[in-house]
DNA sequence: GCGACAG
DNA sequence: ATCTTGTCGC
């Protein structure tokens, strides 16, 4: 149901992996489109040892209902780099949305999208190659500076790169650490940080990624 | 040369 | 991410 329109290795040397986020982020297409959104998938990564966990949730945006979850393991076969997350990342993710049996509007990562060196985080990077909307939304920064946005709940401010405004730094709790909200593919920052916001539930982070979190750890704990 | 650095 | 208990604060 939802698979790569196109593939490519992902056991690139760095020098490659960092060519391939470069030529790939000229095709990102950072604008909304007018659709209603439905459907909200939260998508995380748990790792033990050197196993790879990953759960989907799939969440109506109206009420938040779960309408179904999935995980996925396999090995973990590239190392964490700054930068080159979805290179380790994405090949369990995939197998986990490959098992989606609903198609999804919007694809929610626990990670940086536009927010990027490169401007090629995971949530960009795997929009871009399954063509669905996608939002990144990491508990910490990659890049960028930013000024500390008001204690509470809504506040924001830009995060910005090399002159460029690459996410937001959001509030979504009062008095609680923000997120690093960024656009990943067909999604504007405003949408991206509406969607955010417009999930979260009395929490730091947004329900479909906090449910996704719970679901690949839990499974961690288990064995 | 010295820090910074999604998960 | 993961290793890990109690403890400070609202």
């Amino acid at each position: 149901m939802l698979a790569p329109l196109i593939g490519h290795r992902w056991d690139l040397p760095a020098s490659e992996a960092i060519a391939l986020q470069h030529q790939l982020a000229r095709q990102l297409v950072l604008v909304s489109s007018d659709v209603d959104i439905d459907l909200v998938a939260g998508i995380d990564v748990s790792i033990l040892g050197s196993l790879a966990h990953a759960a989907v949730v799939v969440m109506r945006y109206s009420d938040l209902a779960c309408i179904e979850q999935h995980t996925a393991q396999r090995p973990v076969a590239y190392p964490y780099v700054p930068g080159l997350l979805t290179f380790r990342e994405a090949p369990v993710v995939l197998d986990a949305l490959a098992r989606l049996t609903t198609f999804p509007d919007i694809l929610l990562f626990d990670g940086q999208g536009f927010a990027h060196p490169r401007r090629l985080g995971l949530a960009s990077h795997l929009g871009l190659l399954l063509d669905r909307p996608s939002i990144g939304c990491a508990k910490s920064r990659l890049c960028g500076t930013f000024d500390e946005p008001s204690p509470e709940r809504g506040s924001w401010s830009p995060l910005k790169d090399q002159d460029e405004v690459v996410g937001a730094v959001v509030r979504t709790r009062t008095g609680v650490r923000p997120v690093f909200v960024s656009a990943g593919h067909r999604m504007s920052l405003e949408q991206a940080t509406s969607v955010v916001l417009g999930t979260c539930r009395g929490f730091r982070l947004p329900e479909p990624a906090r449910h996704a979190h719970r679901m690949s750890t839990s499974w961690v704990f288990s064995q």
